[in-house]
Formats: C-alpha cells, structure tokens, sequence
DNA sequence: CAGTGGTCTAGACCACTTA
DNA sequence: AAGTGGTCTAGACCACTGA
C-alpha cells in the first residue's frame, strides 16, 4: 500500500491541460497491463485496494476501470472481479471478423496454409507497418473456405521486429489463432483494426485458388492491425469471392 | 414538478426482472424523445431539474443521460446544457458515411439525382423494410460522383407508410440530406444502420451510369437504416467503382 | 455572475459469485 | 458469510458558457 504515486489531484498548475483523476489512474492502470505485470485473463485487484493504493475514493477507480471496460482492455463481472481482457472470449468472441457466410449454417471457415516464412520487408510493407529499411517480417498466405468452397485468400504480413523465438511461431500458427498467438506467447494485445474495402479484379494467382475466372470482381480487405502500444503489427489483405459470403458491418 | 411517475426502485418483485432506477430514467427520457416533445437540437432541462421532476438522486439523472450520450441520442456540452442529437452537426458529423475518395483532398462527393418516384412496394423491398403488401414507397436513383468523376450509383427506397405531404419530400431531397430531412419534417431519427458489402460484377445499367466496362468489379453496399423506434425506414444498395475510392472501417 | 455539465468523495445498500 | 462489482444518494467543488 503506500505508493503514493505524484497525483496532480485538483491542484497545481490551474490550466495547462487539464487532467481528470480517474484518467490519470486509468493511464496508470494501462501501463501495468502494458509492462505485462496484469497479463490477459489475469484478475485484478479489487476497486477497494486500487482505491487504497493510489490513494483515492473507490469511485474514481471505477471509472477508470469502467472506461477500460468500455475500450474492451478489461472485462468486469459482478461478483467475481475484474480480468484483462483477452481476444477469445472477451464481451464479443468475433470482434475483428466480419466476414460471413450468406448461409447462417456454417459459421467458421475452415483454414489451410499456404506458404509461411520471413523475410526482409519491402518499401511497401515498411510503409504499411511504419517499418525501419531491414526490418524482418514474417509472410504467411493462407485460402480459408466456407462449406469446403474456397472462398477467401489471406496474404498476411507480421512485423516480428520484438518478437524472438521464429521456430515457435512458425509452429503453432494455426487457424484464426493468429491475434491469440501474439496475446499469449508475445503479450502483443491487438485492440484495433482500420481497414479499407474495395472491389477488384481477380488476377491468375487468385483465380486459381480460388477457382474463378481470371476478372472475376473480388472483395479486397486491406486491414492494419494495431497493438495496445499503438504499433502496427500486421498489415492483412484479403481477397474474397463474395458470391455466397458477405462483409456485415453496423453502425450506430 | 412532481411528475411522480411510479418507478420501482429497490423494491417490488424481488427478483423477476431487475432493471436499475437510471434506466428506467433512461427509458422514460428517451420516450419523450419518442413523443416529439424534445425534438432534435433542443436544449433538455437540466440534470437538477430532471433529478426533481422524477424524485431520484442527480448521479441517477447523470448515469441516464450519459447511456444517451454514448448511445448519440443526446450531445452534452459542458457549461451550456444537454441537446437531443442532430444528425448533422452530432458528435461525429460522417456517422454513416464510410465511402472516401483515395484522395483525401476531395473530400465529399457531388450528386445528380437519376430518378425519383413512389410506387408500390415490391415483395423484395417490402422483405427488407418489413412492410404489409400494399406499402406504398418512395424510390431514387442517385449518380455521385468524385471530383468530376461519376463513381458511385445508389439506388435507395424509403418507406412512407408515416411520412405525409409527398410533395414537399419529392421538392426536397437534397444530396446527402436525406437523413435531415427525416429527421427535421418527420421526425424520424437515424440512429442504426446495418450494411452487408460484396463485390459484384457491373450490368449495362452500371456500365453506363459509370462509365465502364459491363463485367467491371464493384463495391455493393446493401443497407438498411433503422430509427429511434427500430422501424426500418430505408433500404439503399450502393454500387461503386472503387478504382479511386474505398470503403474506410475501424473496429476497436 | 449564475447556471450548466464534469469530477471527486464518502457511505449505504443491492446483486452476484464462491466457498 | 465474505468479497466482488453495481446502484443510489448527498454534498462539495471545478471547468466552462453566456449574459
């Protein structure tokens, strides 16, 4: 107890920028999973002692931790605690797959590698992932199907500049586990995506594994993933045949 | 003042269905909403007021409105008071607007309206906005376009089962004010949209209308909007040419 | 300056989980 | 029964707006 961390409290300089407690706690709060001393799944303490700890009202914890919750980094239960969030089974299991069958009855895609392996990242990958020039990134192309109908191509490129240990990644990249992968074994926490949408034109390679026509119009995902730190882990580019699936979006 | 509207508050039933006093609150401002008393763009009382019209605390009042404000229902600024959302001129002005020009130095396209008619809804359209056969619709067809280059057609049907005085409708659609002018003559607030995006292949229709070749990849977005009461008011199927423009989303 | 929303506190009690 | 998060209250003070 004690650690009587420096709050600015309501004091201080009067204007400058102007910081509430709880977003100070939070930024606090955020750093401990950062460093990896709260990891995914991992509970936290109580409110109470969180409260005791840096030395403010319960209240002022909990909104920290209830704008934690709202960014998806934790997930409280009543009764039970407060865990780091981790990217399975968090509030929703699908929240970066938006690409659905037209038939409700087959779910999940099934996945088959094509080819994984490293290399240096190209002007365009170091540009994508904000790369420096010899950066080392790992390359990995897989065809996902729908209903055993291949449908999606994946060509997905990883910066592993942080991330030791080739061997292992190499073997256990299984199917959708990629972001799970990177939570467990790196504490890499992927908690957000911006991807562009386009159509195109299939060129030979995708025609052939994805049994269409040269021509045939493809939805194209170009996605970038970004990582707790802000640091552009993935650059991912989809291709889909889109006659018996679709991209489901909502917004509010 | 004393309103007195019978709220639960901890007691009654014990367990069936608990539902916590602010929302309750929350449930009874957005009926009023509902009702047209507080139309969009109207200052709301003040939390204090509320707290005394509905005998709660003014933390409960808060705890309501801010489930709004997060919901885009209502906009609060501090120092000046509460506001019922606008569709334009909300929190994020482009809420529903995700098509951009790779250049962002166009920023918002230009539009030409093809067609506009009512008519008798289809078996389709009355499928996808849940209408009785019978329902009478109003259908436009709008070409946009990018600095100067056509690249966008919608096809778009709005159910007017509700919606009166057509001529001022047929007078008054504008580009990309339809969701204003719902909501400033009707009443109708857009607050949900859901979209399913493919890529299809371009007819003669599109060939023309965007001067390409018939077979030409584009980008459909298939949407239906949803209202503050969840009546779905619009169907709009988009076809774009996404040569020089792409669909832009973030998932967090 | 008064009035608004925003922050912070302290304390009580409720709903839920686990042992 | 103890411990957790969830709700509700009451009161104080802060930051911002507009007259």
């Amino acid at each position: 107890m004690g650690k009587r961390v420096t709050l600015e409290k309501q004091a201080m300089d009067p204007k400058p920028e102007f910081q509430p407690l709880y977003l100070q706690i939070k930024q606090l709060l955020i750093q401990r999973v950062l460093t990896g001393e709260w990891r995914p799944a991992q509970l936290l303490p109580s409110e109470m002692k969180l409260a005791e700890e840096y030395d403010v009202s319960q209240g002022t914890v909990r909104k920290a931790i209830e704008e934690m919750a709202a960014d998806n980094l934790v997930v409280r239960q009543q009764g039970k605690g407060t865990f780091v969030a981790t990217h399975r089974s968090s509030s929703q299991p699908f929240r970066f797959i938006r690409l659905v069958s037209d038939q409700s009855s087959d779910r999940h895609p099934t996945t088959k590698f094509i080819s994984i392996k490293t290399g240096t990242a190209t002007a365009t990958e170091r540009e994508r992932l904000a790369l420096p020039s010899g950066a080392r990134v790992l390359r990995t192309e897989r065809q996902r199907s729908f209903g055993g109908h291949p449908c999606i191509i994946e060509r997905i490129v990883i910066d592993i500049g942080g991330l030791p240990d080739l061997d292992a990644i190499l073997d256990r990249l299984r199917p959708g586990s990629i972001y799970s992968l990177l939570e467990q074994e790196y504490r890499v926490m992927i908690v957000r995506v911006v991807e562009e949408l386009r159509a195109v034109a299939a060129d030979k390679g995708d025609a052939k594994l994805l049994d269409v026509p040269v021509g045939h119009p493809l939805l194209e995902i170009d996605r970038i993933a970004l990582s707790l730190d802000q640091r552009r882990v993935e650059w991912r580019v989809s291709r889909c045949d889109s006659r018996f699936l679709h991209y489901a979006v909502e917004h509010t």
